[in-house]
DNA sequence: GTCGTTACGGTTGAT
DNA sequence: AGATCAACCGTAACG
């Protein structure tokens, strides 16, 4: 974040811009979606779909080493460090939310005042609000919200949720109520539940994390793999994979063979999760399975962007629950209980690879080298194993 | 060959 | 309704 420096000239475009191939430009109609030199699609500007975030983190896990899980899954290397990264830091699958402005002059602060004022009096006039901000120091006649932003704030952030701000004056966001940031999180269903999760900024290497990994802690089914699974349940039940969920991937990218489900039965009874959360997500057309036991999975996704959202949310995030990195609960120490590794895959993974890394934080090889038990960590999510 | 980093072009959503 | 802004995204490429 520190500002976007350019260091080195380069050539290149941003993103998608270089890839000469470009084979898959947005064409007619929904096909979105780029292709990057490994031949993955994706689109820009999006962050790709939950699944494969989970894959790589899985894979990782798994001790595959990022290299080749940038080979096996088509996407770039400096994406695939930046998940694992952010997933090593934060616990989290999750993109950041995406969009939105801090707010200018409503302030959490000022939110919490102005809901304070309007429980005092509801007959209070916004212009009143307005005098005793100033009167009480809130702010000052710079940052004072015009009357108009206040008649907003009571319309869309007090009235409307009648007690919980949505941001408490803390900047934590309460759990659920609709919090301005992350809806990207959620499930874009009718009810939007917020996912408060805020938006964390989940800068990759940023301080910020910290805040980030906050909220999702605190909130069970946030950000956490476990979620997912709980996810899946709920798509499944709406209908969601059957590409409902905002009905943008296309139904087939199911069948996924990476991904999704085929490898797993619904059944994962362990936390709910499981990969058809991540499946919500998605959906893509994937080519060829090919790759090795890991689950391979190709390519990645078309996908409409509207449907990110979708994917994305899903109650929480994808944060494990006793990850590592996880500051507060104990981390690894358990995975907590529910490790839903669905299919013997993953456990056997971790074990697997448990012996050797340890170690450090992070295994060597693979940063996302949690430990094992991290995958199940993941846990919750249950990984689509590999369809392997 | 691997991997961390970061400029770039892009999307999103609150203001 | 539209513009602005700031956040995030993934890719490509540097080191």
């Amino acid at each position: 974040m520190p500002g976007r420096r350019r260091r080195r000239l380069r050539l290149r475009s941003g993103g998608p811009a270089a890839p000469p191939p470009r084979a898959a430009r947005r064409s007619p109609e929904h096909t979105y979606g780029e292709v990057n030199q490994l031949g993955g699609v994706f689109v820009n500007g999006r962050p790709l779909p939950n699944a494969i975030r989970l894959r790589i983190v899985e894979l990782a896990q798994l001790g595959i080493r990022p290299c080749d899980i940038s080979r096996q899954l088509r996407v770039s290397h400096g994406c695939v460090s930046k998940i694992l990264a952010r997933y090593n830091e934060t616990g989290s699958i999750l993109p950041g939310a995406i969009g939105g402005s801090k707010p200018r002059v409503t302030t959490p602060n000022v939110v919490k005042h102005i809901r304070d004022y309007k429980q005092g009096d509801p007959g209070i006039f916004a212009w009143e609000i307005r005098d005793r901000l100033l009167a009480d120091g809130v702010c000052d006649k710079y940052n004072v919200p015009s009357v108009s932003s206040i008649s907003r704030i009571l319309r869309n952030k007090i009235g409307s949720l009648s007690q919980p701000g949505p941001y408490d004056g803390s900047k934590q966001p309460p759990p659920q109520p609709a919090l301005p940031y992350n809806h990207i999180y959620q499930y874009p269903y009718p009810s939007p539940m917020a996912s408060p999760a805020a938006k964390m900024g989940s800068h990759p290497g940023a301080p910020v994390a910290a805040a980030h990994v906050s909220l999702p802690r605190s909130w069970p089914s946030a950000h956490s793999v476990t979620n997912i699974l709980g996810i899946r349940t709920f798509m499944e039940q709406t209908g969601a994979l059957a590409g409902t969920e905002g009905s943008a991937y296309p139904p087939k990218m199911e069948d996924w063979p990476g991904v999704n489900r085929t490898a797993f039965t619904p059944a994962q009874p362990v936390n709910g999760i499981d990969k058809a959360a991540a499946d919500g997500d998605i959906k893509y057309p994937q080519p060829a399975p090919g790759l090795s036991s890991v689950g391979s999975f190709l390519p990645a996704c078309a996908y409409p962007p509207s449907n990110q959202h979708g994917v994305y949310g899903g109650p929480g995030g994808y944060i494990p629950p006793g990850h590592p990195w996880q500051p507060q609960g104990s981390p690894l120490g358990h995975h907590g209980p529910g490790v839903a590794v669905h299919g013997g895959d993953l456990a056997s993974a971790m074990a697997f690879k448990q012996p050797g890394r340890e170690a450090t934080d992070r295994k060597p090889a693979s940063p996302a080298g949690k430990s094992p038990d991290t995958l199940n960590t993941i846990h919750g999510l249950s990984i689509p194993a590999s369809s392997s």
